[in-house]
RNA sequence: GCCCACAUAGCUCAGCUGGUAGAGCACUUCCUUGGUAAGGAAGAGGUCACCGGUUCAAUUCCGGUUGUGGGCUCCA
């Protein structure tokens, strides 16, 4: 059956008329049904429900199927309007109780749009929608049953929800549930398990990753690049215990924000003190430390370290959200004068570290909301200053940039930095935020050219963010398959019989010798076996060497992606590797 | 934290309606000494996540706990 395609339809009007379509099914099967909220979304569409039993699975066919007995009815949908209170009388009679609350919620005496879907199904709803059933395309798919709270409000009921995709046409349909299946495949829990990169314990908790000596390799280059930046911009590393006493935090003012999510630790003498869910406060105390004039000033802090957050155990997942997190942390104190070189500064070194992995780079300027100042410590004035400080400093740079209302942090407005990875997913990356208002808590000062006490300005920044978090980016980004410099394991070395592993041990420790991490797989299998298992651990060189090589003494080098380079002497492939490791090569 | 699902060997999984468990890979040993993605044979390995309950009998049914997944809520 050929579908017509859309002509004057947006997709998402398409998308809410499956919603319409769903409900509509869902009905027919449980007429008790209540009837929650039933939007389009990105992809697709998902509708709310109050259901006499939870559904399974196999429901999921059974509605799909009376979903596409309601499209070929080529039902036609009827925009009516009536007054406000009739509507709420009509839904009242059909027991739907959620819709009577969303009608009592609106104007009095307005009149509420509804749309008929044929002479059985009616929602109240806005529009617009197709005129018949005929008029969705086939492109479209159950997906999922979860649970979801009425209004999105904890303290409200469960709903059970539906999930639904749609596109204009079944090939971009297939393409989209291709596309899932190829972030399934990347997903980093599985290659983290695959390329043994980090576990869990039950016995260690939730959230709580181990990382192995290969996981700790990728952290380390990382880190070292993040910090090698760093050390060219004047930075210099610091040091901070991992617990504090509450009093820092309620001087913060994270204490009367945060102090659910934090884990709290009390002293043999009842002292009560806190892990550190972040580094900016102990940073401060170095600053605060001694007298600073503002000759001293910038001081610019950095440690790479971790940071516990007590999240809710529901929401931990794979790396992606933790709670024990590594920050590459920053802060700098300076002068308000100094903010645009500062900033300025970070910035290239985001620009410097991200360019190497082939992301493409997103900026938003993460704002207050002034509708809800409760969330932020600080003055309307101080935000507006922030604010506009940060804004000229972006303007000066030329680059474009998205707003982010109620973006902000607690002290200060940032600019957030997304990276698009390579199946263009968006990421919150790198953050640079300007903060006012922690340094008027924790009264810090500097004195002036002019001898006078003054506010220094902090600037937290971060180049990954999270190393946890990064990490299963660039893991989902290079499906695993890292650049030669980031890979935990470079080369490896395949001898084919026994009698050529000697000849093999030795080029392994001359490559060693010069930083390059090496392996040899002695065991004995085929070479056959040797190479798919390099080829399965992603490793980007396998060197096979037979009685060929051990007499010219050369290697034969193959590619993880299956290329076979021209036999090298030892040398030459040194030569060659060292320098896509200095270039910071992708292939 | 909330809703739902799942938890069997190191890994990936099979095990119909209750009668104490299997496969492939990995591991160990032996044979094989090879030319670009799995050579062959044998062996070892499990209180079926944990704690209760029902039953003559529980991996299987029920409840709880822990963990994992999909969502929701939250996120400095």
């Amino acid at each position: 059956m050929n579908k017509p395609t859309l002509i004057n339809h947006t997709l998402e009007t398409v998308r809410h008329s499956l919603s319409h379509v769903l409900a509509f099914a869902v009905l027919e099967m449980f007429p008790e049904a209540k009837l929650g909220m039933g939007p389009a979304i990105e992809n697709g569409f998902y509708y709310d429900f109050d259901l006499p039993r939870t559904l399974i699975p196999e429901d999921l066919e059974i509605i799909t199927e009376k979903m596409k007995a309601i499209i070929a009815q080529d039902l036609s949908f009827q925009r009516d309007e009536i007054t406000r209170d009739k509507a709420a009388e009509a839904l009242g009679k059909l027991n739907q109780d959620y819709k009577v609350e969303l009608v009592n919620e609106l104007p009095e005496g307005e009149q509420i749009s509804f749309y008929r879907t044929g002479d059985k199904f009616l929602d109240l709803c806005r529009g617009p929608h197709v005129n018949k059933t005929s008029e969705i395309p086939d492109g479209w798919k159950l997906t999922t049953i979860a649970g979801a709270y009425w209004k999105g409000d904890s303290e409200n009921k469960m709903l059970q929800r539906i999930y639904g995709v749609a596109f204009e046409t079944q090939k971009e349909l297939e393409d989209y549930l291709h596309f899932l299946e190829e972030a399934k495949a990347r997903d980093h829990r599985k290659l983290g398990k695959e390329l043994d990169l980090f576990v869990f314990s039950e016995l260690v908790g939730p959230g709580l990753p181990l990382w192995t000596p290969k996981g700790t390799m990728l952290r380390t280059l990382l880190d070292d690049f993040v910090w090698n930046l760093r050390k060219a911009k004047g930075f210099q590393k610091v040091t901070i215990p991992h617990i504090t006493k509450k009093d820092l935090y309620i001087k913060s003012g994270h204490w009367s924000k945060f102090a659910e999510e934090l884990f709290k630790v009390s002293t043999r003498e009842g002292h009560e003190f806190a892990m550190k869910p972040m580094n900016c406060p102990h940073h401060t105390q170095i600053f605060a430390s001694r007298q600073r004039s503002y000759r001293d000033l910038p001081q610019r802090y950095c440690e790479t370290t971790m940071v516990y957050r007590d999240e809710q155990s529901g929401e931990l997942s794979g790396l992606s959200r933790v709670r024990c997190i590594t920050q590459d942390d920053a802060h700098i104190f300076c002068t308000p004068d100094q903010i645009e070189q500062e900033v300025l500064a970070v910035w290239d070194i985001i620009n410097d570290f991200y360019s190497p992995f082939g992301f493409n780079l997103h900026l938003r300027l993460s704002r207050h909301d002034p509708a809800e100042m409760e969330k932020y410590l600080g003055t309307p004035e101080i935000w507006k200053k922030a604010e506009d400080q940060l804004k000229a400093v972006v303007e000066k740079r030329g680059v474009d940039y998205v707003d982010g209302l109620g973006e902000a942090a607690m002290y200060g407005p940032k600019l957030d930095f997304l990276a698009k990875d390579s199946l263009g997913r968006e990421w919150q990356v790198a953050t640079i935020q300007l903060d006012f208002n922690m340094p008027v808590g924790l009264d810090l000062q500097y004195i002036s050219a002019e001898s006078k006490e003054e506010r220094p300005v902090m600037i937290h920044c971060a180049i990954m963010g999270s190393i946890e978090r990064f990490s299963s980016v660039l893991i989902e980004h290079f499906a695993g398959k890292f650049p030669v410099w980031l890979s935990p394991v470079q080369v490896m070395f395949i001898p084919i019989a026994d009698s050529h592993v000697d000849y093999c041990k030795q080029a392994m420790e001359k490559l060693k010798t010069l930083g390059i991490r090496a392996e040899i797989d002695d065991r004995n299998e085929t070479m056959q076996a040797k190479i798919r298992d390099a080829q399965m651990q992603k490793t980007p060189y396998m060197l096979v060497a037979g009685n060929r090589e051990a007499e010219a003494g050369t290697v034969a080098p193959r590619r993880r992606d299956g290329k076979k380079l021209e036999v090298l002497t030892i040398d030459a492939f040194i030569e060659l590797i060292t320098k896509e490791v200095e270039t910071k090569e992708i292939w």
